[in-house]
DNA sequence: AAACGTCGTTGATTCACATCAACACATGAG
DNA sequence: CTCATGTGTTGATGTGAATCAACGACGTTT
């Protein structure tokens, strides 16, 4: 109630990515001068968005690419049953909207997890400036290549493991990509809820908050509320690939 | 035993994508003449592989992306410890080794389910290609798009449905693509395993067994070893939307 | 044909997590 | 201030699917 800020225009921000903190996590990493120019000059900084808002929804046309400048972002899907799945949470310098791209209609919503600026990549604009700029392409494949990991690794999360490991592993990427971004590894604030945490990870909101006790009752972590603090790396890491017996049932699977 | 056609050299042969019957699902789908014939000259056809052979492996150098000709293909990962995670099954005219576009080292295998033969673009000629011929990045970002919205869906079935609903949105997955391809979406053979079916739906083989057995039990399929007739589809489409109450717990999730 | 390995089915038992339920705490409104 | 609401914690109970185990069907080898 103190401050209007959010009445200030944005939009009318120069847009620089050279001078942006996010620049080597971002697009442009790894283009020529001129190039990054020609790039800057075609990328919009909507107005802001506050907790809550949407940016896009499921069948929205796709106009554009966006990247997180600052705040977060969650993307889900919800069916007509009025069940909703969260598929990822985008954190500052990480690329979504690529759902898209084939049909041209977004096939999952994005929603503001506190108030947030992103940029904005218009695809009219793009193809063309791909073209026009050969590293771009090159740029756009990368980001791609790691969007399938970072699924991948969620289907192997989703698939194998339990409770336990869903959620450091959960901790331990956001400290990660927090970390990338020049922020504490260790100490952090979730922008997401409990019930958000659990929808994404395939887990009850309760069984959630259990392992967030059962972690700080074994003093790996400290929570109040929203805010974590780790304090046991090593152990996070060890219980996040936790080994299982599965070798022992299927034996090396002997391939030639 | 018969015939050794495996001995003939299928690289010899002029690869012609507009000939290809997976023309519409592949690639060059949309793409002007001439630059099909450009296409068609940076793509090679390699040797046909076995069922169990590996096309690469994780850790691998990435140098292609390849496309299912004739076959199947599974991708997956695969950790220290020994357990491994089905990525996804990839039919005739679906593309995949995109996971090695980030880093140029593959994150997956590609193992082959039955003898197969492959379409390979090299990379290195497919930058420039991507340049030359505007419409092929197009190409690329609509194929890219199908792919995180798969993965999306999948992620939805780890996330949030039950083993009836995965085994079934699975069978249909399968009916869908196959029939896109010209074949029967009613009756078909599946050239995966019940523990490849169980690995990738995040179920035990068991349950996927007694899942076939279910739906048989109730007249929706015929189940022979991996042959399947699909003999009520729109219940088989039920089971897999098949709604809960969650909205009931969670209501409407209202926003402004 | 016998012997073997692979693959799929089926039954009995167990267990990790969902569900149901009650409560604690913080925030914001009237 | 009280009241209402959203969010997180904790306990009791139930259940769907994993696990353990045995067996049958099929293809391959010798």
């Amino acid at each position: 109630m103190i401050d209007k800020t959010k009445t200030i225009d944005f939009s009318k921000f120069k847009v620089s990515c050279g001078d942006c903190s996010l620049h080597e996590l971002c697009l442009p990493h790894g283009l020529a001068n001129d190039d990054l120019k020609r790039l800057e000059n075609t990328i919009k900084r909507p107005r802001p968005i506050h907790k809550g808002d949407y940016m896009f929804r499921m069948g929205d046309p796709c106009h554009s690419l966006y990247t997180v400048h600052s705040g977060s972002i969650k993307t889900l899907i919800s069916t007509d049953e009025g069940e909703e799945q969260i598929m990822g949470f985008h954190l500052p310098g990480e690329l979504f909207g690529l759902d898209g791209l084939e049909t041209d209609i977004h096939t999952c919503s994005a929603v503001a997890l506190e108030t947030t600026s992103l940029c904005e990549l218009p695809l009219n604009q793009f193809d063309s400036l791909c073209h026009a700029i050969p590293g771009l392409s090159h740029q756009l494949h990368r980001l791609i290549g790691k969007e399938v990991t970072t699924e991948h690794e969620m289907l192997f999360l989703l698939g194998k493991k339990d409770a336990e490991e869903r959620l450091s592993s959960f901790l331990l990427s956001i400290s990660n990509r927090l970390h990338a971004r020049g922020f504490s590894a260790t100490e952090f604030n979730l922008s997401m809820s409990r019930q958000d945490i659990g929808n994404y990870l395939g887990l009850a909101l309760e069984t959630v908050s259990r392992q967030f006790t059962h972690f700080q009752d074994e003093g790996i972590i400290s929570v109040e509320r929203r805010h974590i603090a780790i304090n046991d790396m090593e152990r996070l890491k060890k219980i996040a690939i936790k080994p299982t017996q599965e070798m022992v049932r299927k034996p090396t699977h002997s391939v030639t």
